[in-house]
DNA sequence: CAACCGATGACAACCGATTGCCAAACGATT
DNA sequence: AATCGTTTGGCAATCGGTTGTCATCGGTTG
């Protein structure tokens, strides 16, 4: 609102600042990060000054002073996966909210990339969100010695992780397709590497066994709508009437496959996706999936994060946070096909 | 590879180094940074110890000396726009080829917000990337005096622009239509700050003119898949038989709104997007839109401005690029209805 | 043999802030 | 008026590098 004069080229520093109010540098510092510090009169003038002159504190030299840089990393492994959008949307939120910068890398699906940017983060940022790592178990744990982390879709003990509760999930969706009158179902799964897809896995064939039908494994495959014709094929040929793929990319990969061999979706076929993702309602036909409140996660991860970095006297931070999930039924499951 | 002591819990510095080889900081720097300044003997004794120490040099300590981050900002209105996805993917790995870190902002489509990130980031980067700015020239302008800028989908006189050439298109998807019959055709406008948005009209108004067809401009819209179902009333109350739409998620809104009307695509009425983002192929029914290099418009951009922050006696930079789009015909686009 | 030269490396200032420590100033108490 | 405690503000070191300047050294040239 104040009248800005027209700025010098140069941004204004604490030495310019104190030398309009006759202080020292120092002071300004305080003034503007220790106000009880200062006499309130001196730092009356120097915010004045200090809005007068615009000026806005050199991060680079703040983060090699202070130890802390104000920036998060966020680390997923592939940019282009609308999973990850919210989930990023959200990250950005809160951190934006908190005064943190966003520092996202896509780790291209590779423990090696993953591993390198940690390293290298180590001394960028102040802590780091790692969306479905890749690493193994050990290597997770010894980055999270170094450099505070929170892990989201991973679950490390020793490390704070926020984990969307797709798991229980699957057994939702095993229920509903069993109600339909499917026994035989296959799980497409995801990477080898992703914990994810090995918790719903197990999960999915223990409520089976429990429930008494046939749920076989099939894949792996990418998460990647292109995968999705490999796994429609490999569903088609094990004789499955219905399947539950481990996320919505590969399940819409299907539903396309399908549809260009001719095989109907549900009337021969029930797909069930996982996490929601954008696409999945206006899909041809709409994806029944797992859904999930990703963008809330990425909120609750930086949460944690922060109370890590800032451990307040007030709460003590978990250590753990559980997403709940829920079946949100669509157009692409339905009653098995009569048997011939 | 090398057999790695375990590591002190403190990051190596050039002072360590410095110690171990004998010789003075200064000396180390040099070495790593202007090599031919120090005498290959010496040169091989550090670089072997910073090795050894596993040393990665400060980012904060280095930007705070030489002026440079080695990050650049990539501001985007809505980070959970698919179209960004690509963009962001483009810069991102160009960025990373060539040693930068990106920055990535949401700006929430707020001019107030991409105002005041630009400020912020003027200490913290090397330069921005900027698409789809909602600011005025004038900021932009001003701007882009303080920061080294490159603009994407936004052209202003003076700052450097990658351009994806959709007003051109917008004559394919044109004739498109024209040829399948129609003559009443509607224009579902973007932001009015979008000035894309304003090209793609203008572009198409011309194009109708010079063909004798009638193009009427409805909106504005938001850029959403929620404003489809305001769009696609609008649509059906104008009378037209087609529309083109500012971009596929208005588009794909639409396509939801009117098979929930009961009106048929394209029998009744004809949906072209802009884009070509995730989704556009497999909605229902798949769109006919206007395809754009995306991540190549991300990873051009990045290229002008690296070559705008290192200019090397080599190539003189472009301040200007243009994308060429084309017209991908899907299901979303028939022949005009018969008239009644 | 003296003058000269390029290569090499050390010194020190600096980037913009933070922060421990100390001293001046001030008011209050006895 | 002397003492004491508390504010308040300055000095200077520090973070980890970069870079201008200068001294030194070995070798070459006239």
């Amino acid at each position: 609102m104040a009248m800005q004069a027209a700025g010098t080229d140069r941004p204004a520093t604490i030495h310019d600042i104190a030398a309009i109010c006759g202080v020292a540098a120092s002071t300004v510092s305080r003034a503007l990060s220790t106000p009880d510090r200062v006499n309130i009169r001196t730092r009356a003038r120097i915010e004045a000054a200090a809005a007068e002159l615009n000026y806005t504190p050199n991060s680079q030299a703040k983060a090699l002073s202070s130890g802390r840089t104000g920036a998060v990393g966020v680390l997923v492994p592939d940019i282009t996966n609308p999973f990850y959008f919210d989930l990023i949307r959200g990250t950005q939120l809160q951190l934006k909210a908190a005064g943190y910068t966003q520092l996202l890398v896509d780790t291209e699906e590779s423990d090696e990339v993953e591993a390198s940017t940690m390293e290298q983060l180590r001394k960028s940022a102040d802590g780091i969100i790692v969306a479905a790592s890749r690493l193994s178990d050990e290597s997770l744990l010894a980055s999270a010695a170094k450099i505070p982390m929170v892990t989201i879709n991973r679950d490390v003990a020793g490390v704070p992780a926020v984990v969307i509760d797709t798991p229980s999930a699957t057994t939702q969706a095993l229920d509903h397709l069993i109600s339909l009158g499917h026994t035989r179902i296959a799980y497409m799964a995801g990477p080898l590497t992703s914990q994810s897809s090995t918790l719903r896995w197990t999960a999915l064939a223990a409520a089976a066994e429990d429930r008494g039908v046939e749920v076989r494994r099939l894949g792996p495959f990418a998460p990647k709508t292109q995968s999705g014709a490999a796994a429609a094929d490999a569903a088609v040929h094990s004789g499955v009437t219905a399947c539950i793929a481990f996320n919505d990319l590969i399940a819409i990969g299907m539903l396309q496959r399908l549809r260009e061999r001719g095989i109907r979706v549900p009337a021969d076929m029930s797909v069930v996706g996982c996490d929601d993702i954008f696409g999945a309602d206006f899909c041809n036909p709409p994806l029944t999936t797992m859904a999930s409140p990703i963008e809330q996660a990425g909120r609750v991860a930086v949460s944690m994060l922060l109370a890590q970095l800032n451990p307040l006297a007030g709460g003590g931070s978990r250590s753990r946070s559980l997403m709940p999930t829920h079946l949100t039924v669509r157009g692409s499951t339905g009653a098995a096909p009569v048997a011939l």
